[in-house]
DNA sequence: CCTACCGATCGGTAGG
DNA sequence: CCTACCGATCGGTAGG
């Protein structure tokens, strides 16, 4: 998103210079231009996570959102373009939900376990919730992004796993998690991320029973 | 691995018949094969495992194993069915080693505990040791498999799985385990699946700390 | 297993 | 955002 705000920027600041009379039509255009894009992203978002990102065709996009072939490319830069947007947009709603947990009014207070299960259940809820695609293209597609990009969001990432380190510190502490918190944080991680590849809303689990499996498993 | 032995025994029987005279060239000859369908299936595990099955193109597999564009397919009648070789040589592999550790003679004697580790330590082993791409690829690529040939893979992942389950019970059993045998399968071996993104053998831990840390995280 | 090649598809662009 | 298009690449094959 931040090739996006650089657009949006651009677009707002060429629209402002020539407001001066008329309704604004730019409101218009930028509304419509908005759904386009988003239209698009979560197309694109949609198709790389079930086919992946190599074998997504720019035209499978441009179909599903309802456009011509080369129209995606009016929105976008490149395909990467569109794959870094893709996985930027799931790295800030993932960090935006998950600190929104962690904010909210009493959770200081809570015991490191139950901060725990907030974390578990959000990224749950993250990772698996309906339409929730833009995440797990970021875990299982970040192979297909130029270095230079993978580094952007490496820093995204990293402010995701300082919201766990505190939490995990603690319950290591009170000896209620006993394996080294950075193995922990990994082995806890890829054990949440896995359920991408199993779990299925249509079969047995909910992601309630997920946490609570989840709690049970990590924690003595 | 399937396909594979229909040919080797094809190739055997009609280099028999003309065995009567002479060295027995056929021994070259299916030496080679050999070599150079082993050299196909290296070259396509490592790729596949680095850029994924569709940015991976045939002339890049055909030139990693010192070929030229067209000859893969004397081998291996698609890229797919190259993918399918890789990924049973894989699972075989797997099932292979993990057996010989639950047949290992003492092995039923020991505590379900030191059963668990030993699992854990296998598959971390086939995961993450030199030049083990092709239960990654198995791992990660499944997506790009048709319908019919990931059929018969989930049979042999099955199979796999099954050498987890009567630990895991006996384990939930004594209350060493308090997760849902079921989903605690699902999520041990995401956990340890997902190794597969971060290990790094020339940063700090072995495959050895990551089973001591992974054997403290989930049992009580 | 190589040489030479084909048909299809793909990311991306110009110009409106 | 569409139309029309280009150059490159790709999986696969024939024929030796």
């Amino acid at each position: 998103m931040t090739d996006d705000a650089t657009l949006l920027e651009t677009a707002t600041a060429t629209a402002t210079a020539r407001r001066p009379r008329g309704r604004p039509r730019k409101t218009v255009d930028e509304r419509d231009d908005g759904n386009r894009r988003i239209a698009l992203l979560g197309a694109a978002a949609s198709l790389f996570r079930r086919q992946g990102f190599a074998a997504t065709t720019t035209r499978d996009i441009a179909a599903a959102a309802g456009m011509q072939s080369g129209s995606p490319f009016y929105h976008f830069k490149s395909k990467e373009a569109l794959l870094f947007a893709v996985m930027e947009e799931g790295m800030h709603a993932a960090l935006e939900r998950q600190r929104a947990a962690v904010q909210s009014p009493g959770h200081a207070a809570l015991p490191a376990s139950e901060q725990l299960r907030q974390l578990v259940q959000v990224h749950f809820g993250v990772l698996l919730g309906p339409g929730n695609d833009f995440v797990p293209v970021m875990l299982y597609e970040s192979r297909s992004l130029p270095e230079q990009e993978r580094n952007r969001l490496a820093q995204l990432i990293s402010e995701y796993e300082s919201l766990w380190m505190p939490v995990l510190t603690a319950l290591h502490s009170s000896g209620q998690l006993r394996a080294p918190v950075g193995l922990a944080r990994l082995l806890i991680l890829g054990a949440l991320n896995w359920s991408v590849q199993w779990f299925d809303p249509k079969k047995g689990a909910s992601v309630q029973d997920l946490t609570d499996a989840a709690m049970a498993l990590f924690l003595n």
